[in-house]
RNA sequence: GCGAAAGUGGCGGAAUUGGCAGACGCACCAGACUUAGGAUCUGGCGGGUAAAACCGUGGGGGUUCGAGUCCCCCCUUUCGCACCA
């Protein structure tokens, strides 16, 4: 803002009310607001609207909001105050958070205690929400790292122990160095931590806590299918993860022996046992040693394989490797014709799916078909299509690789089994091994139970015990919460930093009195955010999680608004951790959510906004140069909400602009309104008094009123609603001319300026209320209904047609929007243009759409 | 490799079901008002042409009176999955 500008505001009085400033109605209603309930949700059953729960993602108190937050609000926002005023008990809440790692590596790089740190975090960005106008339920607001909040985590955790949904086992485990701490199986990406890009996982094998998701994994993959409010994708990605597939287990004896006289493969495809001509196992399967025995040569072979694919698991190309393997010299048995098959030892089979151990079928399968090609392993056609019904001829088929699954494909070689189908072969088969004792049908997942111990500071302590007598107790539910002690040295070596705080660690055993130790790890923070929305309905309850009965008023989530980036770790622990708590008896909704809406990011230059490109833009800068609500506005404006955001600066300013023209508009003709017509729909005056232009601004009311309603309870596309809304003030100024010269009714201009406001409210709250105060309304702008339209007023009294000759435009032809087909039909055909274009051609026929073309077809 | 979404002016993007391509905004150009303008208001703005014709929605075919929209093939980008047996 220069100098020059404040001085002519200051020397041109009579112009300074008509100059946009943002930063003085802003600054003023912000103020205002402070002490206003605002959107604040009624208490189940004391309205008696409709509830409407709309949830935005809470953030992460990093320090500042950055403009994918502000998106995200912006669109939350919009909906609650469309939904509030259309009617319904909004619940619309925020909260935090705010248990983390950054708050640690904070406190080790400015010394400052991770609490204090987060706390001042989240001050700053519940001003800047404040300041950007959202409208919270401030009543409800919900910080995860505090005892009254993390109390309850640790309650539900020792639910989860009773249960036997919570569990202790060693294994192995990803390991982030950076964060100095496990992940879970979810928080890997390609081979590196989440958090750290660039950071590549390594393994360790530590006794940790677990949470049995796999108990849900039928529940959870079912439930999708239910879901129609949420992304496809989101589904898809889901299942995905999940990971079920049926098939079946069966056992093949090792030819002379081991300590173990069989190895167990799993296949998808039984029916091509028949096909099978070697075994693959991992190279960590628990055979492989003994069967490699002492050669040196084969020993050393196996660890290549092992290191091959341990690289590629961390380059995050596993699908990319060079297939190895070597004949360990053993043979096993195909239990379904008693053949020898080599045992080999393979770099492409994972130890962590199935059973590590696979039977290679290289005629049905591309994979074991490359493998068999490069090692000369025999490839054996057992299944073909029925239409064939015999061994394919010379070149025919192409690919030896069939893996025929049609219902009409057949058995070939396949014993007593040939000639029966894919699908009752599979079922033959498994009934035959499961009699045989040698197999059986099952099912595996891909999703692996939840490994929730973290060895980090910041975070729910895990309240457990380790007695030296009675080895794991539950801390007792009276004695929590167990509070995270203050004033704790933090680094990230050596472990757990609990561990090193003898007050905490060292307790006494609830059940003997001896001593006890207490668990240093703390709960991952998925924890925190899988049930904080539960939270919200009831959040100062001081003895339980959460009210039943409140939550189920306000459950199942209406709509719930986030990134797409959740959309495997924080959805899916969410929706177990609902599971979980209904079959505890305390909610009864099945699902969290039943529609899920995920908006795209924010980039600027063609690139994600982050530090290290230097292309972040600031909230707090475009707020004080643009205001909020341009900053909002032109968020939604942009572009549609579930697309990429090219962050402009220039369409910041333009909506600026724009709301100044709005802003103008009101002030300067305020004075000249009549009353308004009471009634939300209501026509305020006949039309015998309107000029044309007024009946023209009179329509386009309803019409921008129509399209705005239908983008919110439809698509969405608030980009075109604005973009609606400045047709109308385009329109107004070209209407301009004739308010106050009695061709323009006031009763009119006053509906008019009203139900802009109105329209305004959802997108610019600030502009808005400003406007709704200068036109004496003294009521709740957030308490006035969303204004009605009026089909027939918003319906055109003429028409355009577009004249078409041969599908090409040549003419436009205006008439009467009742016209009937043979008028308009006549008068083309008589059109000059249109017998121009026609030429000495024959008019073929003649194609009419009702209200918007005519295309003569000639020859 | 598999799957999904997308590709439209100088730019962000409109075009709910096949029916006037480019709404709205930015940038740009011109004018008005001004001592002044990075304010405001008015007009113009896909390419092409004197004006038309004509050409234009990633490329190539097709269906149709009519295709950004439907079908087939291909290219590019983004996202997801990727030895899952």
């Amino acid at each position: 803002m220069s100098d020059t500008k404040i001085n002519i505001a200051e020397n041109q009085p009579e112009q300074r009310e008509l100059r946009y400033e943002p930063e003085r109605i802003e600054e003023k209603w912000h103020a205002r607001w402070e002490s206003d309930p605002g959107l604040y949700a009624a208490e189940p059953h004391t309205s008696k609207r409709k509830k409407y729960y709309v949830l935005e993602m809470l953030p992460y108190p990093s320090g500042a909001l950055h403009m994918g937050h502000v998106r995200n609000y912006a669109i939350g926002d919009a909906l609650a105050r469309y939904m509030w005023m259309s009617g319904y008990n909004v619940l619309h809440p925020m909260g935090w958070d705010a248990f983390g790692l950054p708050a640690e590596n904070a406190a080790i790089k400015n010394n400052v205690p991770p609490r204090q740190w987060t706390l001042r975090n989240i001050a700053h960005m519940k001003a800047q929400m404040k300041r950007l106008g959202f409208a919270y339920d401030w009543s409800r607001e919900v910080t995860t790292c505090l005892p009254e909040y993390y109390r309850w985590n640790q309650w539900f955790f020792l639910k989860l122990y009773a249960k036997g949904l919570a569990y202790r086992k060693k294994s192995r485990v990803n390991w982030c160095p950076e964060c100095a701490t496990v992940l879970a199986n979810e928080q890997v990406v390609d081979g590196c931590c989440w958090r750290h890009e660039e950071t590549q996982v390594e393994t360790r094998d530590l006794e940790q806590w677990f949470v049995r998701t796999t108990n849900y994994s039928d529940e959870l993959l079912a439930g999708l299918d239910k879901l129609e409010g949420w992304p496809e994708k989101v589904r898809t990605m889901q299942r995905n993860w999940i990971g079920r597939s049926e098939g079946a287990l069966v056992d093949f004896k090792i030819d002379g022996g081991i300590s173990t006289d069989k190895v167990t493969v799993f296949t998808t495809r039984i029916d091509t046992i028949f096909g099978a001509t070697s075994i693959q196992l991992a190279p960590e399967h628990p055979a492989v040693a003994e069967l490699v025995g002492n050669d040196p040569h084969l020993h050393s072979k196996v660890e290549d394989l092992m290191r091959e694919q341990a690289r590629a698991r961390e380059a995050g190309d596993v699908g990319a490797i060079e297939k190895h393997g070597v004949f360990t010299g053993r043979h096993a048995i195909n239990p379904f014709n008693q053949e020898k098959v080599p045992i080999w030892v393979a770099n492409y089979i994972l130890m962590d799916y199935g059973t590590g151990a696979i039977m290679s079928v290289p005629a049905h399968d591309e994979r074991d078909y490359e493998f068999a090609q490069k090692y000369g392993l025999e490839i054996r056609i057992v299944i073909l299509p029925r239409r064939i019904g015999q061994p394919p001829a010379p070149g025919e088929p192409e690919s030896p690789v069939l893996p025929y699954t049609e219902k009409d494909s057949l058995l070939i070689n396949s014993g007593e089994f040939s000639e029966l189908s894919n699908q009752e072969a599979i079922e033959k088969m498994s009934d035959v091994a499961e009699k045989g004792g040698f197999g059986k049908r099952t099912v595996t997942y891909r999703l692996k139970d939840w490994g929730i111990s973290r060895q980090r500071y910041w975070g729910t302590p895990i309240p457990m015990l380790y007695c030296e007598k009675c080895g794991v107790v539950p801390v007792p539910e009276k004695d929590l919460p167990v509070l995270l002690p203050e004033n704790v040295d933090i680094t990230l070596q050596g472990g757990s930093p609990l561990g090193r705080v003898p007050e905490f660690v060292n307790t006494t055993c609830p059940k003997c009195g001896g001593n006890a130790r207490r668990e240093t790890d703390t709960m991952d923070t998925f924890v925190d955010s899988s049930w904080y929305f539960y939270r919200y309905t009831n959040a100062q309850l001081g003895d339980r999680p959460l009210d039943t009965a409140t939550v189920d008023y306000w459950f199942p989530i209406d709509q719930y608004i986030g990134g797409v980036e959740h959309a495997i770790l924080h959805l899916i622990y969410s929706r177990f951790w609902t599971k979980f708590m209904r079959d505890l008896g305390i909610v009864r909704n099945d699902e969290p959510a039943t529609r899920l809406f995920t908006q795209g990011m924010v980039i600027k230059d063609g690139a994600k906004m982050s530090k290290s490109k230097g292309n972040v833009v600031s909230p707090d800068d475009m707020v004080a140069r643009f205001g909020a609500d341009s900053t909002r506005m032109y968020s939604l404006f942009a572009t549609s909400p579930d697309r990429e955001l090219d962050w402009q600066e220039a369409g910041v300013e333009g909506v600026h602009r724009f709301l100044g023209r709005a802003y103008r508009f009101v002030m300067r003709n305020a004075h000249a309104a009549g009353k308004p017509q009471s009634g939300n729909g209501a026509r305020p005056v006949p039309t015998t008094e309107q000029s044309p232009k007024a009946r023209q601004i009179e329509r386009k009311l309803h019409q921008t009123i129509k399209r705005i309603t239908e983008d919110f309870q439809g698509r969405w596309h608030f980009n075109t609603s604005v973009a609606a809304i400045m047709e109308f003030v385009n329109q107004l100024y070209a209407a301009e001319d004739e308010i106050g010269t009695g061709k323009f009714p006031a009763a009119l201009l006053a509906d008019v300026q009203r139900r802009l406001v109105l329209l305004l409210a959802p997108f610019a709250p600030y502009l808005a209320v400003e406007l709704w105060e200068m036109l004496g309304e003294k009521e709740s702008l957030l308490r006035h209904p969303w204004p009605a339209y009026d089909p027939a007023l918003a319906k055109e009294d003429e028409i355009t047609y577009a004249v078409q000759v041969n599908g090409k435009l040549r003419s436009h032809l205006v008439f009467p929007a009742d016209s009937p087909e043979e008028a308009v039909r006549e008068r083309v055909l008589a059109d000059e243009k249109v017998r121009a274009a026609l030429a000495d051609k024959q008019v073929v026929k003649v194609i009419f759409v009702p209200g918007k073309l005519v295309n003569v077809v000639a020859r």
